[in-house]
DNA sequence: TATGAATGAGTGTTCATTCAT
DNA sequence: GATGAATGAACACTCATTCAT
């Protein structure tokens, strides 16, 4: 019986989970309403509460779950060039995301939020994903494959607008962007 | 006597839209309280609606503002290539960005939340900005001096993610975002 | 369990129906308090919010009820002359205003104030009890028994009132209002 | 000077007054704007405080002027039968009604209304209207010439559903409504 | 005296959360 | 375990009123 119970338990888990990723994905996760997720999920208003303790758990579980399955939907090969790698990994994230849409949103979206309590736990879930690719570039600078000099800015950049920081060279960003946008400045420039 | 109720006025919008600008940028639209925004200014709770309609209206008028100062803050030498005019521009709004750390987050963050009755009003306020922008890099393209391929993908992207739509290219993101992060593919890649 | 719970919701909004009565009936709709309501009844705030979308809507609930049981305390013997059944209908009104006091009062009330928004919903609201009404007067002058010179008149100085009119007859009021206060002018007046 | 400040004076409130009525009579009181009316006035929004202490007596004095006005208009020829000078009275009221259609709103719109704290003041400034026409009546009375029993019932009535009074002979409406509507019942009814 | 910017108590309404069934 | 009625803190917003100019 407690196989059975533990099946079911894990399917509401799962329904659950899919209706708040939707729902967080279209609505962010302020104007996310429990009510509706529950609803769409196919249960009443309180299930919810019997599987996470908040919205805000909900919330981060979702974000664990899409870090999960888009860890993991990413191949990457050991012993191929840190490009081939990462080419794999976006790859198999790409293909994750466009199947898993809303997950894939609810990923990037508040990620990019910062919401001040939210923020330094979103980080935390989703370090499945992270520590994949961290170590991937990592790897890419350490055998001068990649260049280091932009995640260190990006880092920078990331850092002071996710976490309100101060100062960090914000005076470097120009050259940054440009040269995402058009490529390396070429002489002559 | 109109002289001086005029500068009484516009000190007061000025610090109300300050606090508004700290407040949405730190906790994000939909979190930030007007109350607290008031008290913030140093007024009382009503009288922001001395002032702006509407708690919305209040965001926008934020927007605007910072794209306003934005924009001045970009120099943009006219007969200079697009690279120049590019890091001007970016140079003068990053410039104005560390001094002016919650107007420059605000002009980002909801912008990349995609809020839904939100968004269109806020790509409008933002139009001091892009407008500038727009017609640096469309004069670039047209001299064949910036790539037109990454604006053509870098817009479906965006379109992607900001509107919910269906299906552009997400197969084309991974060798784009490589490319954005390391530079173009060398050959022996 | 339904049976249960059905019951349980007919008596809450049972409650919180006749508190709002009470509340209307003494304050008048604008100065009633959606909450000064829901403790009245024994809930909290939010609670009446779980029975009517709004306030306007919980007003227009009670007028109904109350419309539905002055209707139903006025039996109107069907083949009786007009005036037994007005008599019938209006005796019945009377025993049921005075056992329901608050319903009644908000009956009358708020039907004389006129109130912009609100006065086309609260007619309609009444139709269970003016229709019952309506077709015993048509029926007495029909069969020549009520005068029909009276409604008319009454008609006209209800509409120049009610809809903020520009004209009907006020000149003819005088003598109408002496009739209904001292009987038909008799010779000699 | 005083004279002209006085003349000033007089015509500020006037204004104000006029304005009042306009506001009270098409939005009631509750629903009035001091701000609206004073504005209307062509003045500003404290403007009102410098004549009248608050809204509520704002109000009071648009009825006591209406009062005034309304008795002022009923010549009421001393010695003449009750009738006449009823009609008289009311000859008068209504032809200043036609004029001063706002003011007449107000003196009967709250008047029915009984709102909790302010009725009995507006029973008060009715005065110079109520008791010219108590006059007549009682006189009409004491000659024989008007019945007394309706004025009677009619108080009670009025007094019970004014004061939010407990008792008084409801039982007795049907047929006095009924005597209304249709003249005093015939033999045979 | 007239002004209108500032006030803040009060309103209707929402919604995450609890808990008895 | 699932339910959904009840909760009440929190919110955006209104408006009568004050008072420095």
């Amino acid at each position: 019986m407690a196989r059975v119970t533990d099946r079911v338990k894990e399917t509401t888990r799962g329904r659950l989970l899919n209706a708040a990723a939707h729902e967080f994905a279209h609505a962010g996760f302020e104007r996310a309403s429990v009510d509706t997720i529950s609803i769409a999920a196919g249960y009443a208003k309180g299930t919810i509460y019997n599987y996470f303790p908040s919205k805000e758990e909900l919330f981060l579980a979702v974000v664990e779950e899409a870090s999960h399955q888009a860890a993991a939907a990413a191949p990457a090969p050991r012993n191929a060039s840190a490009w081939e790698r990462l080419r794999a990994a976006l790859s198999g994230f790409c293909g994750w995301a466009s199947r898993q849409d809303s997950l894939a949103r609810v990923l990037v979206r508040e990620c990019l939020m910062g919401t001040p309590g939210l923020y330094p736990r979103v980080i935390s879930a989703e370090w499945p994903l992270t520590s994949e690719l961290e170590a991937i570039i990592m790897d890419g600078i350490r055998d001068g494959e990649l260049r280091d000099d932009i995640p260190a800015d990006l880092l920078a950049l990331a850092q002071h607008w996710a976490s309100a920081g101060t100062t960090p060279a914000i005076s470097a960003i120009p050259e940054l962007v440009l040269t995402l946008l058009v490529g390396p400045r070429r002489a002559g420039n």
